[in-house]
DNA sequence: CATGAATGAGTATTCATTCAT
DNA sequence: CATGAATGAATACTCATTCAT
């Protein structure tokens, strides 16, 4: 219960410098990036590094961490869009979509997470999304057009295994591999 | 042409317990275990493995290839059961399933074959296994279950994604959620 | 233009402890010591080693340059004292002994560097040395003493044929077989 | 005192391609060459090669012997043509010269002798090349042609110390440089 | 007697982490 | 509080030597 005193500006600063570049390195050479590399593209020493995350392990975790929230306000962005009138299956299907293509970019961190066995960072974050998607599954089964027994779980577990590291046009041919099991209509030829 | 002196049977053996020791040893704890550790659960020394893989790299190429052969036994005996009057839908999702399954085994085998950018070793298994899925999809589609734009690839895409380090019950529902992409009826509820 | 921060007071001492210990053990035990060896015998861990030089070889270079650097600092002052009235051949010959005589400690070393095809880390000192030798030789050709064919390319050739590996007896005795080759006068009976 | 059988033919043919192969593998690649790099050569398998010399070391002595008896035949020839009329003091140089020039074939082998502390291989031999040297060495000394302290070991000396891994105008330079510490005449201008 | 597979100690090098400055 | 030098365990790979076939 120390008051936790107000972190010095610079040090939340060096914070953010820190996750932003541990971000970048991971995703261009994977989890295997060195301390030292992060550092210096952080435009730090490794001591800060291990000032601000005590481990790799933390670190990598809180880069995790950072990518759920993005997640999490891009669930709550659609769910805003569903209750303005906008159809849930098209926006819970695009938001898959986003979801994947934005891993593109945070490619290995998933990766890395698993290596290093990282800890859930923010569960607040995890959970908002969580509440997010269940309500745009709801609102598509309401319409009818979301198969009843899909659940939260399910999302996630498509997630978890988007095919984040090939091109393009096979991420797109995957989602639409996919979407015929969240819904209810029979599959259309050609899409 | 080569005079190939038939191999020590020795050297067989412990080829055959090196390959089963990586594969184990890779699936329990990841691609980077070491070459030691390895050795040491085939119970040979370091420099056998070197005798017989002059390389990691090579040792999990190896690993791999051995696992894709397996794929294409398998492929090639629901091809014969589709031959011998069963039909070629169930045959393509329980091969899907069954090598899903496998995956479990192998787990990190694919994570190994990335990170060390290993090369194929046996470019045959592969185009077996190919032409065997192949013959099930053009099977399924003469009787009318599989979507006509099914093609090789899309079997290889969910392969690839395929939740392998998820419990049973994450991997039969994937099944079930993954299905409904390639078929031609409309999900119905519960399965 | 390089803001060149004031190297760490230990660094420094480290560096020079490294230089040392490794000029000690190549000349003991060859260029094949192991890294560990001379570290240990330096007093610090592998690690610091290779933060001071990134390769053996790189280590190898900084030996060999050190000791290319007292060659140097031998020739100048040899220089100096015939630019103060001593005579150039006996320099000259002398400053041939005093080098044999030095190699003596630092033995393998250049068996090393040549294993290792290691660079050489600063030119400036050879060309000081080559400077040096080559006025001292122009020097002894104007008094007469010294043949008017011999290069600074010759005494070179010389050192590095020079006997360092064997007993003080037979690296006098070098001595006096090959200074004839650089005078001009008959060679005299027992010297 | 064992009878000594008269070793199987092909186990002498198997020695002289070993010995051959050992030699020429040195020469190119240094001592470091691996034991299987020279059965690979001279086309036997390792555990030939360990049937006929022991140790690594073994071998190189023994290549180190072969060397050595063709210095001695060398000797010898010089020795004989100077009991038929030729000058002592050319032949002496000349012969110099001659191993000089063999000893950059033989390069690295007398390099490899040393890192592994070869033993002499065959007393011999050197007593061979020992005898006709003196025997050169007295003619030329009673021509009046060599200085009168010249001893076998100081040809020798000079032996180990040359510059064989020099191209060849360095080679012939040393020559040059060398022999005036031999003979008794001045050293003239441009040889 | 030849073969070549197996052995295992040894080598250079890396990298997460600690701690003196 | 930041810096970056030091640590040292760990890793892939080599090679002289042994020994079953």
């Amino acid at each position: 219960m120390t008051p936790a005193r107000a972190p010095r500006a610079d040090a939340v600063r060096n914070r953010k410098k820190i996750l932003a570049a541990a971000g970048e390195q991971i995703t261009a050479h994977g989890p295997e990036v060195g301390m030292d590399e992060i550092a210096a593209a952080a435009g730090v020493a490794v001591g800060t590094l291990y000032r601000h995350f005590p481990t790799k392990t933390d670190l990598v975790a809180a880069v995790v961490a950072a990518y759920v929230a993005r997640v999490a306000d891009g669930a709550e962005s659609a769910l805003g869009r569903v209750e303005a009138g906008a159809r849930a299956v098209d926006e819970l299907t695009a938001f898959l979509g986003r979801v994947v293509e934005a891993s593109v970019t945070d490619r290995a961190v998933k990766a890395a997470a698993q290596t290093l066995g990282a800890e859930q960072g923010d569960r607040a974050d995890e959970d908002r999304a969580g509440a997010a998607v269940a309500a745009l599954i709801r609102a598509g089964q309401a319409d009818g057009d979301i198969h009843p027994d899909v659940t939260v779980s399910d999302i996630y577990l498509l997630f978890s295994t988007a095919p984040t590291d090939q091109p393009p046009t096979a991420r797109a041919r995957w989602l639409d591999l996919v979407a015929p099991g969240l819904t209810t209509g029979a599959r259309q030829a050609g899409n």
